[in-house]
DNA sequence: TTAAAATAATAGTAAAACTATTATAAAACA
DNA sequence: TGTTTTATAATAGTTTTACTATTATTTTAA
């Protein structure tokens, strides 16, 4: 399957649209291939230059820093997940298969389904699990927030919310439940490869079981009493 | 109350331990304050010296770079709760009491325990929620486990862990609910500051709040079946 | 009292994180 | 087709960060 699958971000998040010019796309894809490779902190507009390649002051032109380019990054990925759920959970008739939905997605497998060419989708999911928090754990982040770049983060964990509501309507915390639903995803899966003794997973390594623990976890909450 | 309480960290963590001298004391009393104010990424050693008052060579020779310093802090951190949950649960008999205990210490209240007069816990604390996670986030984090510097963190977990099985020696999943209890204490409250849409905290910005949507999703998932 | 250790002072370096200026090439448009 | 606008390239910086090295001085310990 070939969709087409096109958002656009928060112009406050760049200088110059990455998405309208050849080289603001090289950016994007190239930046995605190194972040994922070097991590966040090892990243630098230099390096990223020297592959594209182009020149520094190019890249500049696009996005202010890379902290910048980085919310960009999990932007569309909150935007690209988001449309996946809404997708797949359209012709689900009971909240318990649509949640059950949504965690699946949430989890990375390898029979994702691709909606670019040039996006490295898994690249990109290693990405907002090991860089996604850097986003907002910063000082900046009421100035950022005001500037709406939180936004399609928010909107997710929205529909998500409005599932679980749709599930049990007396529950309260539908909104913190959502926001805990997708950050424990990416933590446990994080956990998995790298600090197993704070999962449950060493064995297999079988992402099913983060997506069972998630299970117990959700609808334990979401059926309390 | 004031109680001594001290604990030998890593070594690996530091070339010259900063228990042992006034001005290492100073660098990590120093440090605890300027990080919660200006945020990890615009602390430096050049800054912490400039405040001290001593050279950034001097910080040099206790800390290999602020990444080492972070971990040290976040390290102190979690044994410091550990010793916490230990105090706290000792007299207590049921697990359901343990666990209401573990949460209510997990989620930051102005009542807290000074065992420290130098430390100054809540800026800690702050640091914990905000820097934390960046510790292990890293390309490094592999090499870092191996010379075990997540020890503390880990330590706390099992101890959560196990009096989860405690309470249900059937539930399979102890120590990722562990780890996702403690991530979630956290990131909550940063959200109930921070980012509100995504929690259900908005109003009363109460903490107590946040300790009942943990005891929700904890014996919602304990409790299932 | 002397040796050892700790710290201070000084002076660097390499890389990161930018900014500014001018030139050239490509696209748009008239 | 020629002209204007826009995009990119090339060049050349600056400031700050993240260190390292050396030597001098002070403090501590034997």
């Amino acid at each position: 399957m070939q969709i087409e699958f096109k958002i656009k971000l928060n112009s406050s998040l760049f200088h110059r649209d990455p998405d309208g010019t050849e080289i603001g796309k090289k950016i994007i894809t190239h930046s995605i291939k190194l972040i994922s490779e070097i991590g966040y902190e090892q990243f630098t507009f230099k390096k990223l230059a020297a592959i594209i390649p182009t020149t520094e002051a190019t890249v500049y032109r696009y996005f202010e820093n890379k902290h910048k380019l980085l919310i960009y990054l999990i932007d569309y990925y909150w935007a690209f997940i988001r449309y996946q759920v809404l997708f797949n959970i359209n012709n689900l008739q009971s909240p318990k298969d649509k949640i059950r939905t949504i965690i699946d997605l949430l989890v990375w497998e390898d029979n994702a389904n691709s909606f670019s060419t040039d996006i490295d989708q898994k690249a990109l999911y290693y990405i907002a699990i090991a860089e996604g928090s850097k986003t907002f754990l910063s000082k900046e982040v009421d100035h950022l927030n005001k500037n709406q770049v939180f936004v399609p983060y928010k909107e997710l964990c929205e529909l998500i919310a409005s599932v679980f509501k749709e599930y049990n309507p007396e529950y309260q915390f539908a909104n913190s439940l959502a926001s805990t639903l997708v950050e424990t995803s990416h933590f446990q899966y994080f956990f998995m490869h790298h600090l197993p003794r704070l999962c449950d997973f060493t064995d297999k390594k079988d992402p099913k079981v983060i997506e069972e623990f998630l299970e117990t976890m959700v609808f334990g909450a979401l059926d309390n009493r």
